[in-house]
DNA sequence: TATTGTTATACTCTATAACTATA
DNA sequence: TATAGTTATAGAGTATAACAATA
């Protein structure tokens, strides 16, 4: 219908739009948005580490970290403790709580991204990810 | 540095917002936002056409077409006319103005997705388009 | 009774700038 | 002088519900 179904910018919105509304439908109940999810399993990943380092690397912003940590350590997930080293420095690990959390919403995502993406074959999943890899590692 | 990294649902979130910040970095003096854009080139390919039809097809809120619509036309580059057949319908069409314009925003368009696809092979750029294709037709 | 388009509004996500405390 | 984190705020994009006009 429109010439911009032949560009990935266009395409690509789309899709996000999709699995977007998908995420919140499957993870309601979980109280987590993405950039939460992703920050917990960040954590879970690389115990002790700060804060401003995971918004570096999910691209997020550093001041719409706090309120989202906050509510992360107020749920009892996620542990903050000053660094020895370093005292402007928050270190943060998951609780024995966020660990069986985070495993649970793990098993979530994986069945959420199975699910949105259960018109491609293994393969064409795989590709995927690596061209979208390609594409993120690239300078710019 | 967590395993989000291998969901598509990530990765897909940060393509995106690399484009999205590309996008309005390349079409600031424009004054287009991607769904101005996208309406305007469904618009150039589907003359006549109403508003609503052009919000089911890009996956916008009829709602938030009124004034992305009146903009649009206000700027000069798109007309509405009553439909002849049936009185609640709009039928949209490009003026002059606007056919010149959506010509260059398509070049802009076109040279701006060989930009951040440019890490990708000919070929691994269709490829994208067409496993992402694949996710959208899905029915869900 | 259903559909097209409109209005008003609210919510989420993201961005920016000024601030503190520490280094 | 630079960095980690905070606060407050603004903006864009999206979503929802009630409405008028028309079919």
């Amino acid at each position: 219908m429109s010439f911009v179904e032949e560009t990935v910018g266009y395409m690509i919105r789309r899709v996000q739009e999709r699995m977007f509304a998908a995420f919140h439908r499957r993870f309601a109940d979980s109280g987590l948005t993405p950039a939460a999810y992703a920050t917990l399993a960040t954590i879970d990943r690389n115990p002790g580490v700060r804060q401003g380092r995971i918004a570096e690397e999910l691209g997020l912003q550093n001041s719409n970290m706090v309120n989202l940590i906050k509510s992360l350590v107020e749920r009892g997930f996620v542990e903050r403790h000053r660094s020895a080293s370093d005292n402007r420095v928050f270190t943060l690990t998951l609780s024995s709580a966020g660990k069986l959390f985070i495993e649970k919403m793990n098993e979530r995502a994986l069945a959420l991204d199975a699910e949105y993406t259960r018109s491609l074959s293994d393969e064409e999943r795989r590709t995927l990810i690596e061209l979208l890899g390609k594409m993120i590692t690239d300078p710019q």
